[in-house]
DNA sequence: TCTTGAAGATACCGATCGGTATGCTACCTA
DNA sequence: TAGGTAGCATACCGATCGGTATCTTCAAGA
């Protein structure tokens, strides 16, 4: 009776890092066990199906996610703050996640696998959308914060603008990931909110030459 | 030895549907065979591997989408009319590809399915990329035409331009797929890309009204 | 007409899939 | 101290995976 709680959660975090690399149905449970030290009988008796595993180890993957969106998103930070803070999470995520591995560029796991779930994966789907969800959320409110400081040019419909965020972060990240390429990233994510967002031209940071330090292309 | 042209073109074809409705590795070659009604001695006479099979289809699909690309990018067009031709292309294709199976948005199966395929999977991925190239190739194309009749704000870098419109179209329809109602697409597809464009608001189209007559949400 | 090889059919391969049945073992409670 | 049970291990299940070996069929070229 060594730690249950322990064991169940190097396989949650193991299910995770493993679905990061590759997507959820290339992901067998066996190979999870394996990678996590724990034996099958384990597995089954924590989790009663692999789907279940996928959702628990989804939401388990918020809880760690929630944490930095509170913290880039605090209050104490003006609203250009907060966006300047998700851009810098969105670049560093992929640096976290894809070190040691041969890829650069990983993408949310969970959502692209939801947004790839056949008819028959229902419960992939709804984990997926409980996740976008959350993150909905934390786009409104930074949406609406610039809005209201008067950084958005027009009256735009927060909610709507929200989604948009959302969307185009997903496409660049899925992009990043076919060409395997952080830089392809960098190069187009500052950009591509600004305009998605109308940002106030005063309030815009020219390129990308603030990370993309190793790039030696600033002909 | 019947048409040995007609059975590679029913594999082809089968395989883009089902991947349609799901993704690379959920689509086994048996579930193939068999809905194409071809046998397994069959396939592996046309196709080395399940993976070959996968990149044969992906550029048989692109020779279709060519057409339509084409099509849609005539120069017979003005350049808003081509932008517009490619907004209701998106609507209709989802439309097509969709009917009669229970999703309302799939999505382009090979970006997608490239897009999550793991290390180990170079074939896949490079599919997709050069499915990649050829949509960026058109995207360019109405950029610059765009720009070139002054419909654009600023000065755009047209590759960077296209690029976003690419991001920001696979990202929404991956969200549409995952909430699976087009009418989310349809609700932000359009003035998503009138932000990324930079277009001039007096050529821009308001709301959505245009085609999505059957939600009668308009308050 | 006879040969040759493309096209396809059938049966099978080992490996792996997700999942289960049945134990054992350690701890907790009565 | 005697169950009882949570936690886990081992062995196994049928199904399916991608892929192969071998056979037949048939049409075109010499």
């Amino acid at each position: 009776m060594r730690n249950a709680a322990e064991t169940r959660a190097k396989l949650l975090e193991t299910a995770i890092g493993l679905i990061w690399q590759s997507n959820y149905c290339s992901v067998g449970v066996n190979e999870i066990c394996k990678q996590a030290g724990v034996t099958k009988g384990a597995f089954y008796h924590h989790f009663e199906t692999k789907a279940d595993l996928f959702i628990a180890a989804s939401r388990h993957y918020w809880d760690g996610m929630k944490q930095e969106m509170d913290a880039i998103y605090s209050p104490s930070f003006t609203p250009l703050e907060q966006l300047e803070n998700l851009i810098q999470l969105i670049i560093r995520k992929q640096v976290n996640e894809c070190s040691a591995k041969d890829m650069e560029v990983a993408g949310c796991p969970f959502f692209t696998s939801g947004g790839q779930a056949g008819v028959a994966e229902e419960k992939i789907r709804m984990a997926a959308r409980e996740m976008e969800d959350h993150m909905q959320r934390y786009s409104v409110s930074l949406v609406r914060n610039l809005k209201a400081d008067g950084l958005l040019k027009g009256n735009p419909d927060v909610d709507q603008v929200a989604r948009f965020l959302h969307h185009y972060v997903q496409g660049l990240l899925i992009y990043g990931r076919l060409m395997n390429s952080l830089d392809a990233v960098r190069a187009d994510l500052r950009e591509g909110l600004y305009r998605l967002l109308d940002l106030q031209e005063a309030y815009r940071i020219e390129g990308a030459e603030s990370f993309a330090s190793t790039s030696a292309d600033a002909a």
